[in-house]
RNA sequence: GGCCCAGUAGUUCAGUUGGUUAGAACGCCAGCCUGUCACGCUGGAGGUCGACGGUUCGAGCCCGUUCUGGGUCGCCA
């Protein structure tokens, strides 16, 4: 160590204070890591006494001559240094902490966020929001390289209420009217493309008033790009050059390029979703027809009803997958809407299954031949009269499975492009189409002509990018030919005044020469999750919301004084 | 809004069939200790068992209601 000899002054948190009577150590710590501060009998007693009394958190400023230790702790990087302290200031006291401050701390989520100051102290949370920095850092770096230009959108912005509830602020200039928090920089990148930039990008902050989950925050932060003169190659193949420089300058890893497609149909019917975790396999196998003609009235019945029959198979898991078990998996189909599992298990003495006394040897033969089952597998079969229901139910029983049996690989980055998307989405209770995406994705040139005659057939020029099962990012290429916007506006059934009324000034602005344009936003939270394996969103969010939607550590949100909300022209509601 | 799980010391948890004074670990406080590094040893303080109501001779434990937190479904174009 170059540093040995040499005397300095150093800052930071007392992690821990070791005290062998005539001889004490203390641990120092601050974001770079910890330096063992020193005192024996050589140290002055004034200095001595003041080590004596110093407690966790206490914030010192010391300064001494680095040694190397007697006994080395190879442990940590500085192990093998000591500061031999010869001046000590407390610059700051503290009370005993609510938590230790120890990476594996155990105390609950409320608690730790309520004193997220303190939370924030740990070093794996430190290290977190630091990866969080580099990553945000690499991404300006290579949007600049690539030409893009940052602009700041309003936060401040017209309510749009179509998809997600908006966050409402009141203006106090126009009593009754309100603001909307924007769920995404949507409309003012693309007027940006309008404008001339070429190439927008922002780190955004998006606002969305639904409920939290682990993966979802009120707000979040978005690595927003929108490109003029574009087709959806173009902006594939930045994302994926922005994806390979950030994963090897961040992580060291190589990921290779170009990424895997499939399209939403081949995703939803291999994997049963739109954001299929590829890391294991079990994928959907369609027995519909050999389930048409059986003897099994749900089975039948289904195919009957132009549904359909299809199962994965869970390999190697006729141990973990008893009857018990299977049972639980039956009660979870339940509570997401199904109506149950039939199943085959295969086991050493031989196999068993809920529906084998309805079919002939040869059908479930056959049922065993398809699913690809050998000994030890477990077959879960879904039937239904609606094919999404099925797919839908065996996308999330593929993934629960996998769970339960612990096959999901931890340390892959399982990237995968959806593409063709469908245009509309049949809304069951609506009886009608609605749109998939936003009223301004294209649809791809070759579906144009079954707009009015075959919306199931029409396929949207959005794509999605997908993580070991995780949506990471969105986007499509925008219409700009202001003829066939009006035509879309009246297929999702907006009359031209509510299309004017909501939209009026990016349709107005269309009229003024638009660029081809189209772009996407990546949800920057969950990518570093991902990068760094976190469980959870607040392992990557500085200051992070309570499922509740509350922030114990400020106490939002709250009550506001009658005279704040009579200047806003707002009564107050007393419950 | 629905479903599942959890609320006991500062923290994380244990607590038998309902039965005397509710325990452990870590943390905290004090004493001893010259090379620790999760220091060690000795001692100590610390509890409205989330809240309310009920059953009972007796409730941390049983029942009801409620509050809080987590997960999830709905929702998230």
């Amino acid at each position: 160590m170059s540093d040995v000899g040499r005397t300095v002054s150093v800052c930071g948190w007392v992690q821990r204070r070791r005290n062998l009577g005539s001889l004490i150590f203390i641990d120092l710590r601050d974001r770079t890591g910890i330096l063992q501060l020193a005192f024996d009998d050589s140290t002055e007693r004034e200095v001595f006494d003041k080590a004596f009394s110093v407690r966790s958190e206490y914030v010192l400023a010391a300064t001494g001559k680095v040694r190397e230790r007697s006994s080395k702790n190879h442990e940590i990087p500085t192990g093998d240094i000591e500061l031999e302290v010869t001046e000590l200031r407390v610059l700051s006291e503290s009370e005993t902490p609510p938590f230790e401050i120890i990476d594996d701390c155990s105390a609950g989520e409320a608690l730790r966020l309520k004193y997220r100051y303190l939370d924030l102290r740990r070093p794996v949370l430190q290290q977190n929001i630091l990866f969080r920095h580099k990553v945000t850092k690499v991404t300006r770096d290579y949007f600049d390289e690539k030409g893009f230009v940052e602009i700041e959108t309003p936060i401040l912005i017209r309510s749009t209420p179509e998809g997600a509830r908006d966050f409402l602020v009141p203006s106090r200039v126009h009593k009754g009217s309100f603001y909307a928090l924007p769920q995404s920089p949507q409309l003012y990148k693309q007027l940006s493309m309008v404008a001339g930039f070429d190439r927008y990008m922002q780190i955004a902050r998006c606002f969305r008033d639904e409920d939290l989950r682990a993966d979802r925050q009120p707000e979040f932060t978005q690595i927003d790009l929108e490109m003029s003169f574009v087709d959806m190659e173009d902006v594939l193949s930045i994302v994926e050059g922005y994806i390979a420089r950030l994963f090897k300058e961040v992580l060291g890893i190589e990921v290779p390029m170009p990424l895997p497609r499939l399209t939403y149909a081949d995703a939803m019917s291999r994997y049963g979703s739109d954001k299929p975790d590829t890391r294991f396999g079990m994928e959907i196998f369609d027995i519909s027809d050999i389930a048409a003609g059986s003897g099994f009235g749900v089975f039948s019945a289904a195919v009957g009803a132009g549904g359909s029959v299809r199962g994965i198979c869970a390999k190697n898991s006729a141990s973990v997958l008893s009857r018990k078990e299977i049972d639980k998996l039956t009660e979870y189909i339940r509570g997401i809407g199904g109506k149950g599992i039939a199943w085959i298990r295969l086991t050493e003495e031989g196999a068993s299954s809920s529906f084998s006394k309805f079919m002939s040897e040869s059908e479930m033969s056959e049922i065993l031949k398809r699913a690809q089952a050998e000994k030890g597998d477990v077959v879960l079969i879904i039937a239904d009269a609606k094919n999404s229901a099925v797919l839908s139910q065996l996308g999330a029983l593929r993934l629960t499975a996998a769970k339960k049996l612990d096959i999901i690989p931890k340390d892959k980055f399982n990237f995968l492009w959806i593409v063709e998307f469908p245009f509309f989405d049949w809304d069951e209770d609506a009886r009608e189409y609605v749109a998939m995406h936003h009223p301004f994705t294209a649809p791809m040139d070759e579906c144009l002509r079954y707009l009015e005659t075959d919306k199931a057939k029409v396929r949207a020029k959005a794509y999605d990018l997908v993580l070991n099962g995780i949506e990471l990012s969105s986007g499509s290429i925008r219409i700009t030919d202001p003829e066939l916007q009006n035509r879309i506006f009246q297929l999702l059934g907006f009359s031209d005044e509510e299309a004017h009324r909501k939209f009026g000034f990016l349709l107005d602005a269309f009229r003024y020469g638009a660029p081809p344009h189209g772009g996407m936003g990546l949800g920057l939270d969950r990518l570093v999750m991902q990068m760094l394996s976190a469980e959870s969103l607040r392992d990557v969010v500085a200051f992070p919301k309570l499922q509740n939607a509350s922030e114990p550590m400020t106490g939002c949100p709250d009550v506001v004084d009658t005279k704040q909300l009579e200047e806003l022209g707002i009564s107050a509601r007393d419950n």
